[in-house]
DNA sequence: GTCTATAGCTTGATAGAC
DNA sequence: GTCTATCAAGCTATAGAC
């Protein structure tokens, strides 16, 4: 059965979006391509010919928003290097450029972004896909995130600035999820679909919390004579 | 086909058991509950005998292990809170009595709590069960918390505790669902399994994060008139 | 590129013997 | 409480007409 309003888009991008939306929903296995292919008003046999199968399609999905969101993120963030310069940029700038994009498409991409962000949530929390899709679209921007927060952060070892982007990372997935739970939960004070919010208090928020982390190194680094401090890293 | 090892237990926990580890790896939708009964070495049909269907067995894993953990949250809050009278304890001391007896649960109480942490995580982070289940099963405790956090944060508005309690439980949950991520990020610098490592790290974070929201919101007042605060202040 | 038709399985649930 | 047997419905995937 085709929608009311005949759409007059490629089919294959209505299935990306029927099925951006519906695996943010539920999931994975949550989605049947039935479900896909009727909320896209196309036949199921089409995504046999576009993607290949179910599996392909999800990773469809997910890459699709991937690419362009990374390469503004990188921008942002050389950017807020170069206007630093000589010095390093602060943590709230860096954390910033980290998501400022994402705020800026959840608030005014429209309603595929905001399925894609809760989606991103789903598979950063997943034992399944996480690590493996993760890794593979984001990683090599994290990591040049990371080598700018060291910068910010002069001797502050290695493995606080990785366990900071960790809470970080929790912190930002859960909010783009946006559940509803938080509006719940303070009684409408709060609104997880407040994105201005969102982006007067994360950075301070995650700034704080990496420079407790570095401080808290340094702390315990000046408790410990030498020889032992080397072995209480290699220990935690 | 039965487990080679005669499990003697219950079939009842045995289901359960299993059902907590294959629903916190692939979720609701990704585990059959053949793929359940035949881990757990019983027949398809008790399910129905004993839970009435998948979904009543999804909603009794997660509330089984939800009481007790609660208790002793609660129980270790208002010790951390007795110790401290006749003054507010410390965030970092509210912050630990959150999430230590968890630690602890995981570090020494199983497997099967690893895989309930990682089901927590899931859920937290679904939009279908996140708002229903955790509301019910973890409100009472999480008001309670915000509670004694306001107590320790004098003038600070209750919005900024809950956004900060919004990215402290995103933080928890990522964390603890041990994806492995982490691991691969830090190149083995870090692992996601090693909890001292985080019992060190998430109570300075979060208190720091917390002070940091609880400062801009005080800043943010003081650089308006009260009435436009007021005004500033129902708009976000 | 799109659709019909269907093959081949797996799913959740249950009726009824023991 | 546990098991066998079975059901109707749903699933992914594909071969082949247009």
């Amino acid at each position: 059965m085709k929608k009311k309003t005949t759409d007059h888009r490629p089919a294959k991008e209505r299935i990306l979006d029927a099925a951006e939306q519906l695996f943010a929903r539920r999931g994975f296995y949550g989605v049947s391509l039935r479900d896909i292919t009727q909320a896209a008003g196309v036949d199921v046999a089409l995504v046999s010919y576009h993607f290949g199968g179910k599996r392909e399609l999800f990773t469809a999905v997910f890459e699709r928003r991937a690419e362009v969101l990374n390469r503004e993120r990188l921008e942002l963030l050389e950017e807020v290097r170069r206007a630093a310069l000589p010095a390093a940029p602060s943590l709230e700038a860096i954390a910033n450029a980290f998501f400022e994009p994402l705020l800026e498409r959840s608030a005014r991409g429209g309603p595929g972004w905001k399925s894609y962000f809760a989606l991103v949530a789903y598979v950063n929390n997943s034992p399944e896909f996480g690590p493996v899709m993760m890794t593979r679209h984001f990683d090599p921007l994290v990591e040049r995130f990371i080598a700018v927060l060291r910068e910010a952060l002069p001797g502050c070892p290695a493995r606080e600035v990785y366990w900071g982007y960790q809470f970080l990372t929790g912190a930002l997935t859960l909010t783009f999820a946006e559940t509803g739970r938080l509006d719940k939960l303070s009684g409408g004070l709060c609104r997880s679909s407040d994105l201005d919010s969102v982006r007067e208090r994360l950075a301070p928020y995650v700034a704080a919390g990496f420079r407790a982390l570095s401080a808290r190194a340094t702390a315990a680094a000046s408790r410990t004579p030498v020889r032992a401090a080397r072995k209480a890293r290699r220990r935690s």
